[in-house]
DNA sequence: GTACTTCAACACATTACGTCA
DNA sequence: GATGACGTAATGTGTTGAAGT
């Protein structure tokens, strides 16, 4: 009797996880079966090395195309940067025409303290247009701001030379003010504002991303923007080349789509989120559909064990009759004497108890994992 | 050489917005 | 027009490896 149980070759992942350090679990034949196996894996689900190695290479030519950060200077004696010099403050409207009122204006302890209580998200994608706009020129705040504005235009006309003052008085409020603004500057991650990973400067590259529309969010939540078709399908057709991207080719995507860099990386994660998650559901149904295979398997196996339980008890002279019987190992190609009926039956029983044992052991691992991965 | 810190990039989970039925 | 489902852009957080100190 032959049982054959085929799950995949073996030196052959059966899923595109295994092949990034996957822990393997076999389940083995009960005895000395070694080429009856069921062979599942898990991987990590990191990036692989090479994947991995690339990126790092590309980024250690001295390619980073991460642009400088961006210093908000909002006070003369605000910290400079390591290795560089005191720079002139970028944000020339704080310096000369300070139209804005929460930065230009007294900044009592009382709007600074109810301010940085709020989302500066939305305040400072106003302020961000402000920065990069034409010329650099101030276009004045968003709505919420606006009526911000208006609230404090009378306390404006009386202390007129707030900036000044503020920024002469150390023990203000205006340090942690700074500091806040700082943090939240943009709504943008604040690690990468940290890290300075920052596109102030072809923030509004995008007419599209910029202007009047995104002031109109005053300081409520972001705009999201909706990618053109003819962008989607750029960046799909980089996407098909390659999965990650280094800093230029980041940048030349990004210049290219008319895109901040940002949204171009941005893109690119969700993508490979996108992608991953369609990998997962590929492999889940490939599990399922194993698992019903040797679920059917085992079932079988059962009864043909039963049916030759049942053979063995009304034949047992049968079985008893002399006989030598030659049998060839099918995978040491070895003959083996065997010299009882009896004893062929009792070893195909055992062998398909064993078998049967091993789907069962099998399908319960099956389970186990598919369990295990929220099926 | 080793321990620690910093940085950049990533995965992953989640939120929030735009679109459509 | 209101609403819920869905796709997806954007955000927040934790991890990792390389480089610097």
């Amino acid at each position: 009797m032959e049982l054959a149980l085929s799950l995949g070759e073996a030196q052959k992942p059966l899923f595109s996880f295994l092949d990034k350090s996957p822990q393997q679990l076999m389940v083995h034949a009960g005895g000395s079966n070694k080429d009856l196996g069921f062979c599942m894996g898990l991987g990590g689900g990191r990036r692989s090395e090479k994947d991995h190695q690339s990126n790092e290479d590309e980024r250690r030519s001295g390619s980073s195309s991460s642009d400088p950060p961006v210093q908000l200077d909002l006070l003369p004696f605000s910290p400079v940067p390591r290795g560089q010099p005191p720079a002139q403050p970028r944000f020339p409207w704080l310096a000369q025409n300070c139209k804005y009122p929460l930065l230009s204006t007294s900044f009592n302890s009382f709007c600074i303290r109810a301010l940085i209580r709020l989302d500066f998200r939305g305040l400072f994608e106003g302020s961000q247009d402000m920065v990069t706009s034409e010329q650099g020129s101030f276009n004045g705040p968003a709505k919420g701001l606006e009526v911000h504005r208006k609230s404090l235009a009378a306390e404006e006309t009386e202390d007129g030379a707030a900036a000044a003052a503020m920024s002469s008085s150390p023990n203000s409020t205006a340090s942690s003010f700074q500091m806040d603004f700082a943090v939240y500057r943009s709504g943008r991650n604040k690690r990468d504002f940290e890290a300075g990973n920052n596109e102030v400067e072809t923030e509004r590259a995008s007419s599209r991303n910029g202007s009047d529309e995104e002031l109109e969010n005053g300081l409520g939540g972001r705009k999201k923007l909706r990618l053109t078709k003819d962008q989607s399908a750029f960046l799909e057709e980089s996407f098909k080349e390659h999965h990650t991207l280094n800093p230029k080719q980041k940048l030349a995507l990004a210049n290219q789509l008319n895109l901040r860099p940002r949204q171009v990386e941005v893109w690119f994660q969700n993508r490979r989120a996108r992608t991953k998650l369609k990998q997962t559901e590929v492999d889940c149904e490939y599990l399922k559909r194993c698992c019903e295979n040797l679920t059917e398997e085992n079932r079988r196996l059962h009864k043909e064990l039963q049916e030759l339980r049942a053979l063995k008890t009304s034949q047992p002279f049968y079985m008893q009759l002399p006989a030598t019987t030659l049998t060839m190992c099918p995978s040491c190609e070895r003959v083996a004497t065997t010299t009882t009926a009896t004893a062929t039956a009792t070893a195909t029983m055992a062998a398909a108890t064993a078998a049967a044992s091993t789907t069962t052991t099998a399908t319960t691992s099956t389970t186990l994992t598919l369990a295990k991965a929220g099926i």
